[in-house]
DNA sequence: AATGAATGAGGGTTCATTCAT
DNA sequence: TATGAATGAACCCTCATTCAT
């Protein structure tokens, strides 16, 4: 599919590409000022040059890395089979999908963490991001649909409350794992830890949705 | 009797502090890389040295921007008055309070996101902060037992989920905004954006600790 | 067949041979803690930064200029001819190689005399330095040899002890000038105080190792 | 004879007694630009400004070093009881003197060493030193005057000359200890070298200055 | 006599980046 | 395509020194 395709272009693929994900690892681990340039190009096998050559500038590099980063979540996403005519499971699926992302992708984490610490600035700048967050919504809307049609779900509920919820309940245990292991005195990186509390924000998410048998009087 | 009550020392006590809070606004704007001792100095209207002198390195100050960031969160916290008595609206009391806080006090959300960027680093290094922290779940605590005795909480809820259920949901929504912002299409800095969820929230707090009354099983 | 022959390469070379050219004199003239990067890079008319490219630090670069200098004392002493068959016209010769090189050269007095202020510790992580003073006394040993195989110098003489006493005597003079003159009363710069002193020490390394014809006992 | 003897002066001729005593030590260890004032105030268990008060600048206090190594030197050797009946017994205690000196005294050598690398500039800022160093050659000359009277010693020898011989070899191999033993491959440090070192030179310095017996042709 | 607080200049070193081949 | 050589600005930090009590 490439438009070039002899051997000296394929190489030059690989190499940007090696320093892609050198980036994407060297950010992770020391931020954006902190992550230096030499750094990822000797992460990289490559030398600083190349960078340059490739990706014009650290600023533009972060640029891509977030645009990849993203990009490789949606990919994923996409490849998520979910029953609508479940709407609950689907919902706890989805829920679980996204905490299992997050727990095997930390540079996904860290990399938003940093962009937002940078209040947004390289994703302002990126057409592509805007493109590729699309409708972030997306896969979230036919569920809830689904469960409303259903009767299951409340009419109440905000789209985007719902998704705020769960990424909130999916990120905030990561994203903050080392403060808070310290503070709470456990170690959240435990697989014990982790599983009880996906079932506890699977159970609330759908606490969450889910319509109250409010005392008696119904309201339908 | 303390001879350092000179007006000599209360003015080094004013040059220390007014350093201190540059750097709280300084590492929270730029973090703790991008973060130059010297726009920290240069804010606090005095100069390189006097940072060393107080502070010992930038490290160091970091540290001490950490515990100085807890402290007051802690401050703030203890001036909390709940009514154990109605337990459910105490619940929703620290809900708001910590959102509250989070939402007037971007620079502790900020301080922590660096730090745990820095998987902790130097909140190791401070048994201050340790101490600080403390018991996290301290003003929490006594809120669900008072919950449970009355039969209104879950018996079977984790003072811990229920403390990183608040906290994800108060905290993500802030340390994400610009992304968030960006992905979803709306302003999350915006009033009645900010007001929404806090009702989201409070709501799904009470939902996850209290009791379903499901099964229909005589719930007294 | 060197790829490293092109004339950027070259260009390079003289580069770095610059720096070491100015460190030496900035050394010399200013010391180790008192010798500034910036005097070295501004004397070799290039920058701090090429100085840490070529040399990665300070002290590196101090142990190049040692390396270096012993390296030129060592070339020129190879150069030395000298007659075995007339072990005492040697001797002297080698003398007056010693004293007329620390007179030509202050840099390779004031090195030395700086690193040992030091301790010899950048001597201690130069292994080319233990290969380049090798055998200090290399040269001297066949004209002891000679001389004693002729019967002209003394059976119990230590070639260390010759060594110490050439170096001693040719090197002080000069290490301490500054002191020597002052306490003097006498400027021992001056041309004919050194031919003097050349004619003293080259006369007393004489009585140092021939054989005192004193107990009468038949010296044949 | 102190001007002021109350129990205050006692109390502040100790303090500025101690730190330069401290600051002998910090330069030996550090020299002239490596020695801190903060060291040198440290080490004196006394504060910087102190420094300041006594001895007005670091160039100041180094000076006062100089002169009070100088002084110390001059005592210990006033107090040699050298019998001049006896010329030869004479020159070769003197040597061991200044030999033993030497070696118990690094401070000595190391702040000499410092201030020829300074060029002496610091010693022709002081007349006291001028007037400590007053005649070097005072102790020598009686010797060698009675060496000579009793048709022992060389009438042509220059008196200056023999009192570079003998520093020369008493010093560089202390001075240069460090380079010396790595290029010998022998630790002079070493009693039993030294002591042998002492030996020999002790022997040489007699050689020195001794009329030769020349082959047969009594020239007397 | 003694000392904490303050300072400006400059220390060695590293940064992201560009040049020239 | 790839890479060594070069750069100037800026980095964190330390220096000798002075101020004010």
């Amino acid at each position: 599919m490439n438009k070039k395709t002899g051997i000296r272009a394929e190489q030059a693929d690989k190499t940007r590409a090696r320093i892609l994900q050198a980036a994407v690892k060297v950010f992770t681990r020391d931020g954006y000022s902190g992550g230096r340039v030499e750094s990822i190009s000797h992460e990289a096998e490559s030398n600083d040059r190349m960078l340059y050559y490739y990706f014009t500038s650290k600023e533009r590099l972060f640029i891509c890395v977030l645009e990849h980063t993203y990009e490789q979540f949606n990919k994923a996403e996409s490849k998520l089979k979910l029953d609508l005519s479940a709407p609950l499971q689907a919902l706890q699926d989805l829920v679980a999908f996204v905490w299992n992302y997050y727990v095997k992708h930390p540079e996904f984490v860290a990399i938003l963490s940093i962009e937002n610490l940078h209040k947004g600035k390289h994703a302002q700048q990126s057409s592509e991001l805007r493109r590729l967050s699309g409708e972030a919504v997306g896969v979230l809307r036919p569920i809830i649909e689904a469960g409303q049609a259903q009767g299951l779900f409340r009419e109440d509920v905000d789209l985007k409350h719902v998704y705020l919820m769960i990424a909130s309940l999916c990120y905030f245990y990561n994203s903050n794992q080392h403060t808070l292991s310290s503070f709470l005195g456990e170690d959240l990186a435990d697989k014990r830890q982790q599983q009880d509390w996906l079932g506890f924000i699977s159970d609330l998410v759908v606490r969450g949705v889910m319509r109250l048998p409010d005392s008696g009087s119904g309201q339908d």
